[in-house]
DNA sequence: AGCACGCCGACT
DNA sequence: GTCGGCGTGCTC
């Protein structure tokens, strides 16, 4: 007897807002993922829900069902919180919590193989060496699988050009094909690290209701022992059978992090993250839906792994911008995983030396417990500012030349920050002021002279560089302003007889490029490394002595309220490289205001210091973390069509607002920070609200209506939920 | 986002 | 008469 179709809803990976309805013979699973043919076209998707009927009255079939475990029901649960709180379309939010190129064949597994038992004994196997005395590659293939059987990538390892010799020895019956040997037994690690009083204070706080949610700002200095605290919490909930998954930023996944937690943990321990190829991401994916892995380090789209027996999520470096995504689905890694550990009732650790201020006030509120570490390995770091006003544009002053040469005489090593790359950000003409513009941004090139190009930072547009000015003809082009190849420049004429190092993203494009630097400074040898952010983090130099923040005063000009905020953050960043080993370090920070508040407030009292004077600021001019907001942003290839939709939009917002009666504030539309970017001219509304819910409720209402606004077909837009940029 | 459908201008 | 330009609108 044939059975009836069932009826599924699936959240299509398109810009629909709904789900759409398709049948299937079979009977599918809620996070079960599928293709289905959407118009003329395949697209992917993610089974929802099950329903008794549809009003529709022609159904597709559901043309494909993928060969992967279904998501479990609290995922399922978890990107239906994620569509409606981030008001995304549903398809997409799914799509992002699938595995990459499901499409793309399945890899053959691989294979293994190892010799016959008969010719273990040792008489039997020398007699096959001296048989194959002849064929070199064959006898040294033999030796290799004698004792132990190897996989393909082990045999890629220790020999080249083996699979022809493979194949004959294969066919002559001396070697075959073996089952991959069983996951080798969890180790005990044997030197679990002493932990101090507060540590094992931390662990157990977090361990001891294990089954509970709750969620812990886990504060500590650079080199207070956070990540032991992650992974003596994460081996209790493992030895309950539970799952573990540990966030990190992304710079932050290097192979010594990996390396640290494979050893510390004594199980295998999988990756995710956007370096990886798709089919190893498939593959993490599947294990980790198997329950055949139990602990994943990832980036932010980990958050969003298929675990089925979830016990904890730490996040390490909570603050960190790269755990909110910025395009497409916009969502903050750190949320979800809040929301996820909700829902599962499991504890979630959230740990920074300088917490975002969102979380120091879900502190304040009681909705996280704070643990704090205050102890630190290593020597004190004393920091200083330095005056630069009155230097005639010299980028380093006396007093940090002096203090460089000082410590590289003492054979310690130094770093010079500063968050620009490139030669100049300004190239321009001395005689007729021509100055080298982006044609699609309000911006400057920046000149890239390793490559002679100017290079914008916003679009990546590249154009050779001129010889002669553009304008007027004349050989007088001159640059303006330092960025970390001019730095390297300067420094290796300041310090010929000492090696400068310079680290930043055009330098640093391969792993290869950062592991081989690193086995350099780790050799302790005086040098000077001179790079961007990239050298605040996860990074441990103990020779290191001295930063030299060369330029301080960006963030203090910004418009953005997060810059003070994000400048603290990075400048504690900064100066943790420093003093790690033995010696005290020591921090100079350039700035021409060494009067600001910032600056001041943070010499005297650090973080905590600085963080509770922004909170108080924050909170007298009702900005996040004290409100809500979302921005809905638009852009369009001429200026006008996002300005008009944007109004259009507003009069609809008020309306809506004063119909409900609702206390929100709605300001703009007004031009972004930069309003033209990549040739588009971009424009915004900001809506603030004092409840999170109000914020969820009132979009969900009027947004529809917002997306039947005529003026919204000649636009690109989006609403952005608690957005980290102005 | 794709992709089709539609309604106008210059081509063998 | 048709090929193809990209504006408009839908996808279960």
């Amino acid at each position: 007897m044939a059975m009836p179709a069932m009826i599924y809803q699936v959240a299509v990976n398109a810009p629909v807002w709904q789900l759409l309805d398709y049948q299937s013979e079979q009977t599918l699973q809620p996070g079960q993922a599928v293709s289905v043919e959407l118009g003329q076209r395949r697209a992917n998707g993610v089974i929802i829900k099950s329903i008794p009927r549809s009003e529709f009255k022609k159904l597709k079939h559901i043309a494909q069902v993928y060969d992967l475990p279904p998501m479990p029901a609290d995922m399922v649960w978890l990107l239906q919180w994620c569509w409606a709180y981030y008001h995304h379309a549903p398809g997409e939010v799914a799509a992002t919590a699938l595995p990459p190129a499901m499409d793309a064949s399945a890899p053959e597994p691989e294979q293994w193989f190892g010799l016959k038992t008969e010719f273990k004994a040792s008489e039997a196997l020398d007699a096959l060496l001296e048989t194959t005395k002849r064929a070199p590659k064959q006898q040294e293939l033999l030796q290799v699988l004698a004792s132990v059987a190897h996989s393909e990538t082990q045999l890629n390892e220790c020999l080249s050009n083996w699979r022809q010799p493979l194949k004959r020895l294969v066919e002559k019956g001396w070697i075959e094909n073996v089952a991959p040997p069983a996951a080798p037994p969890s180790r005990v690690c044997p030197n679990n690290p002493q932990l101090r009083q507060e540590q094992a204070v931390a662990v157990s706080s977090i361990t001891s209701r294990s089954h509970q949610f709750r969620s812990w700002l886990l504060e500590g200095v650079t080199g207070s022992g956070k990540t032991e605290v992650y992974l003596q919490a994460a081996r209790r909930i493992l030895a309950n059978g539970r799952q573990v998954l540990l966030l990190v930023p992304e710079i932050g996944l290097t192979p010594q992090t990996l390396q640290r937690v494979r050893q510390r943990l004594g199980c295998e321990v999988g990756e995710y993250h956007s370096g990886m190829g798709d089919s190893a991401r498939r593959e993490t994916w599947r294990r980790v839906a198997m329950g055949e892995l139990q602990v994943v380090v990832g980036t932010r789209s980990a958050v969003f792994l298929p675990f089925t027996q979830l016990g904890m999520t730490a996040l390490d470096e909570e603050h960190d911008a790269s755990y909110k995504q910025q395009d497409g689905f916009h969502y903050s890694a750190r949320d979800v995983a809040i929301m996820r550990a909700h829902r599962l009732n499991i504890p979630v650790v959230l740990g920074s030396a300088t917490p975002a201020l969102e979380s120091l006030a879900n502190v304040q509120r009681k909705r996280y417990s704070r643990l704090e570490l205050k102890e630190r390995h290593g020597s004190e770091t004393k920091w200083e500012l330095v005056d630069v006003r009155g230097l005639g544009g010299a980028i380093f002053s006396p007093l940090a030349i002096q203090a460089m040469k000082d410590r590289l005489k003492a054979g310690e090593q130094v770093m010079v920050f500063l968050n620009r790359r490139g030669y100049a950000p300004v190239h321009m003409c001395g005689d007729c002021g021509w100055a080298a513009n982006c044609l699609r941004c309000d911006s400057h090139l920046t000149l890239h002279m390793a490559k002679q190009r100017l290079i914008c930072h916003h679009c990546g547009t590249e154009h050779k560089q001129p010889l002669v000015c553009p304008s007027c003809q004349h050989e007088s082009l001159i640059q303006v302003g330092h960025g970390t190849e001019r730095l390297e420049e300067e420094l290796t004429q300041l310090f010929p007889d000492t090696p400068v190092h310079r680290v930043d993203r055009d330098r640093m494009r391969s792993r290869q490029a950062m592991s081989e630097l690193r086995d350099k400074i780790l050799t302790g040898d005086p040098c000077i490394l001179v790079g961007t952010q990239m050298l605040a983090k996860g990074h441990d130099f103990p020779q290191l002595a001295l930063v030299l923040v060369v330029d301080a005063d960006q963030a203090l000009y910004s418009s953005d309220f997060r810059a003070p905020e994000r400048l603290g953050q990075l400048l504690v960043q900064v100066a943790g490289r420093a003093g790690r080993g033995e010696k005290p370090g020591k921090v100079l920070i350039q700035t021409r205001q060494p009067e600001h508040p910032i600056l001041t407030t943070l010499m005297s009292g650090g973080y905590p210091a600085l963080s509770k004077s922004l909170l108080e600021e924050r909170r007298s001019a009702e900005l996040p973390p004290y409100t809500v907001q979302a921005m809905v942003r638009a852009d369009a290839l001429k200026s006008d069509p996002p300005r008009q939709f944007l109004e259009q939009a507003l009069s609809v917002l008020r309306e809506r607002a004063k119909a409900k009666d609702l206390e929100i504030e709605i300001h703009g539309p007004f031009p972004a920070v930069m309003e033209r970017r990549a040739g588009r001219w971009r424009w915004q509304l900001c809506l603030q609200t004092l409840q999170r819910a109000d914020m969820k409720a009132f979009l969900s209402n009027v947004l529809p209506d917002i997306r039947e606004l005529p003026q919204s077909k000649n636009v690109r837009w989006r609403v952005d939920v608690d957005p980290y940029e102005l």
